[in-house]
DNA sequence: GCCTTGACGGTAA
DNA sequence: CTTACCGCCAAGG
């Protein structure tokens, strides 16, 4: 596998629960990439390759749909995240800290 | 091969 | 409170 990195990233993704939501730096933390959250976001942009990459529960460290434009429609992420309990407001989450998931919290034992 | 951009995060001013 | 800058890494021009 040529970027094992990718490959890691959309595995946490994929274990996110439903109803929760995690950060980019969160899962690049978990990855031992702390500093790169942004490469996380690129692994993102690419997830489209994949069909199983729930991107719209990652969203940036102030619970904040950044990623809301590269979602084929706008409103598609906030229309999902509502749809698994959340509230939107403003594009951002609610009381995000009631539903953030931390992969290294979770799944770091 | 260099420079800019980006779905980020943290710290400083 | 807002603005700016730095670090980090990959892709595209």
């Amino acid at each position: 596998m040529k970027s094992q990195f990718f490959q890691d990233v959309y595995e946490v993704v994929k274990l996110i629960p439903k109803g929760k939501v995690t950060s980019y730096g969160a899962i690049a933390r978990y990855l031992g990439t702390t500093k790169s959250a942004r490469v996380v976001g690129w692994a993102m942009n690419n997830s489209h390759t994949l069909n199983n990459v729930p991107a719209h529960r990652v969203v940036n460290r102030d619970g904040l749909l950044t990623g809301k434009n590269h979602f084929p429609y706008p409103n598609a992420m906030k229309n999902l995240l509502e749809s698994e309990g959340m509230k939107i407001q403003k594009d951002k989450i609610i009381n995000f800290n009631s539903y953030y998931w931390d992969p290294i919290k979770e799944l770091e034992l």
